[in-house]
DNA sequence: TATCTAGTGGGAAAAAGTGGTAAATAGCTA
DNA sequence: TAGCTATTTACCACTTTTTCCCACTAGATA
């Protein structure tokens, strides 16, 4: 496996809609990255090889039934494949902006293998609840026997 | 395999029915597309390659399932082969208007393999329905281990 | 302190989107 | 059938948005 993606940055959003990718993250990025919508309303980056795999799930999903119709809708119109502009900037589409509820600072979050995009407040709140929660979760966890 | 149809575009319909195809999606689509009826109320531009492969699977199905029958209808007699004009833009036949219920403001979304237009306000509706389901779906294909 | 670099902001050029006009075609009526 | 009208098609032009580039600032480094 290739080496993680870690840490917390946060960027300023201007008002053309441009944020600068972090630095630590660019290389393991490339010059094209595809963005979605995550759960929790953050936004996900993924290197081009990591969409891949995710994008071959979604194909198979059939447009038959009206639960994978609506959430292939969800993930695939939810996406964005974006350049990185000549000084590692990317541009939010609109309806990305406004999916995640990003105003003015921008919070990137890697999470091993993906880049989490939250808005800097609403990370702040996620984050307060997840730290008071922490202890709870990880009893859970060790229940069911994932860790 | 070839790259995914994805992301969300808002155009208008003007006065004579014609509106631009996102030029995130022409190439894609070529200077000829097929459009048909969608379920949700929508309706769905596929390229001439990937109509092809749809119209051979709705051929395969059984013409003596009623269900089949009539869902092969649904798709095949809405359907219409339009032109792409000199700057990007196709007309909309009179009935796929109204079915879909286009006014002025017209929604172009990307899903793996087709693209869909949606009423703008429709689309806002389902897409608010959608997000609000989408943890639960996203368990739910985890747990049949879609993803 | 001087220099370098990442991050940010802004301006000019280019392209995309949109609305309108003119030409062409088709349909209708006398 | 000829002429008129209505509808469609092709083309042109304007406006807005996007893209590309350059410049400034603050913090880090030597």
């Amino acid at each position: 496996m290739q080496s993680l993606l870690i840490g917390e940055y946060e960027h300023t959003l201007d008002e053309k809609k441009r944020v600068s990718l972090p630095k630590q993250f660019r290389s393991a990025l490339g010059r094209k990255v595809v963005m979605t919508r995550g759960l929790d309303n953050c936004l996900v980056i993924y290197a081009p090889a990591a969409w891949g795999k995710m994008a071959e799930k979604l194909q198979s999903l059939s447009i038959v039934n009206a639960d994978t119709r609506g959430f292939s809708r969800f993930l695939l119109s939810g996406a964005a494949e974006v350049e990185v502009d000549g000084v590692g900037r990317i541009l939010i589409p609109d309806h990305q902006k406004d999916y995640a509820g990003l105003r003015k600072r921008v919070v990137f979050a890697g999470v091993s293998d993906r880049v989490e995009m939250w808005d800097s407040e609403r990370w702040s709140k996620y984050k307060s609840r997840i730290d008071k929660d922490a202890e709870r979760m990880a009893k859970k966890l060790g229940e069911i026997g994932a860790l």
